[in-house]
DNA sequence: ACATATTGTGACCAAATGGTCGTATCTGTC
DNA sequence: GACAGATACGACCATTTGGTCACAATATGT
């Protein structure tokens, strides 16, 4: 999971400090993992710098040697997970073997939803960043980590309106991204409640889509 | 706004004091107005004492005699705010008279977004209590600002369920759900870019509700 | 085996935090 | 105007915070 080669950027980067780099690619990635779970879990003003190192094992000192401070920690934690999304992303493109916009949808739902790849800690972290941080003390600029299903969403409906599956005046963007807005309200109600509704497979809310909810 | 029955509530709750009671209206209301737009702007952990303090303009020490905690303090605002909700939604299905569920989503959307109410600090306030609150460090039990709108939005779906204009076949409660998601990433999408997606109406979104994206 | 460079460590620091408390000021009553 | 009770105040406190630093441990090269 972990990449080298993004460490190496990073730390060009000046994000992670060289002597991090250098580190035992297990040591990083349970920095990583700590970081991913309790930044999800307590936000980021709510976590101190004392209990990542608790969890991660590692002294404050070494610490401020991996990261420059606090908040590098957090960007190097969400650029880390932007990188798996990305490469997530591609994977389930290759695996795509639906064409119509239909059960397109239909699939990323479920590879999303059902068959997801995500840890509840990573569910967590990802809400964290897209809602949680507007409200925290520090801000990362430029990061939308929900691009990475916009812009699935957004082409496989400009896909079906030039298809003519899908109907032609409505706003691409707008509705791929009120679709990842339903997509995004039910990983929270899964990771709230602890299931999706109705449990089943995604007919339902494709349904919801794709049909419309007029008589 | 402020309503004295409310306050007399909460002091009887232990929520705030009874000094904080028999305070002069507009003294409460500036503490009140303070806090909506600092939590929103800072969220809990980002917010001290000392800075709520300065922009209500009272000493700290007569800030804990008015609330036993900082978190006393969110917990007040958070109900001043949820029963401004009520009230508003009251008023809103007071003065509908759309009778056809379209019609009524359409009354319920502009009511909402275009004509709103809300001030840009309540806006924010709603979604830091919505979202970010989740990744603070205090935690508040039993309490939904969101609860207002689904349930507006959850009556008129059954209803037009009822009447036929609706299909029948849908789970009317994750039917409003959706919808009021929709909402929500609208609100946040207006506060965050500034802007309603095309500056019109709502005629577009209830199109996409209500007729569905299918060609 | 030695010298040198790199990495690990936790006591320590200044600043900030939520919360307290003794005192000053106000308000109403006689 | 004197008294008493309530209210306002900000210096103060213990604790926690992000961050530093001197030193210990370990790796590395020869």
């Amino acid at each position: 999971m972990l990449d080298e080669n993004i460490t190496a950027e990073l730390a060009e980067r000046g994000i992670v400090t060289d002597t991090f780099r250098r580190l035992a690619p297990d040591k990083k990635e349970l920095i990583y993992r700590a970081a991913i779970g309790l930044f999800g879990k307590f936000g980021y003003d709510g976590l101190s710098v004392d209990q990542l190192c608790r969890e991660a094992a590692i002294s404050k000192g070494s610490f401020f040697q991996y990261f420059p401070s606090k908040s590098h920690l957090l960007e190097f934690t969400v650029l880390m997970f932007d990188d798996f999304l990305t490469k997530w992303m591609a994977e389930l493109k290759g695996n795509e073997t639906a064409v119509l916009a239909r059960e397109r949808l239909l699939y990323l739902y479920q590879a999303l939803l059902v068959n997801s790849k995500l840890h509840p800690d990573q569910e967590r972290f990802f809400l964290f960043v897209t809602r949680g941080l507007e409200h925290a003390a520090v801000r990362l600029e430029g990061i939308d980590l929900e691009r990475h299903f916009n812009e699935y969403i957004a082409e496989i409906i400009k896909r079906g309106e030039e298809t003519g599956e899908i109907r032609g005046d409505f706003d691409v963007e707008l509705t791929a991204h009120l679709t990842s807005l339903i997509i995004e309200g039910l990983i929270r109600r899964r990771y709230l409640v602890g299931r999706l509704p109705r449990g089943e497979t995604g007919e339902y809310l494709i349904s919801f889509l794709f049909d419309g909810i007029k008589a």
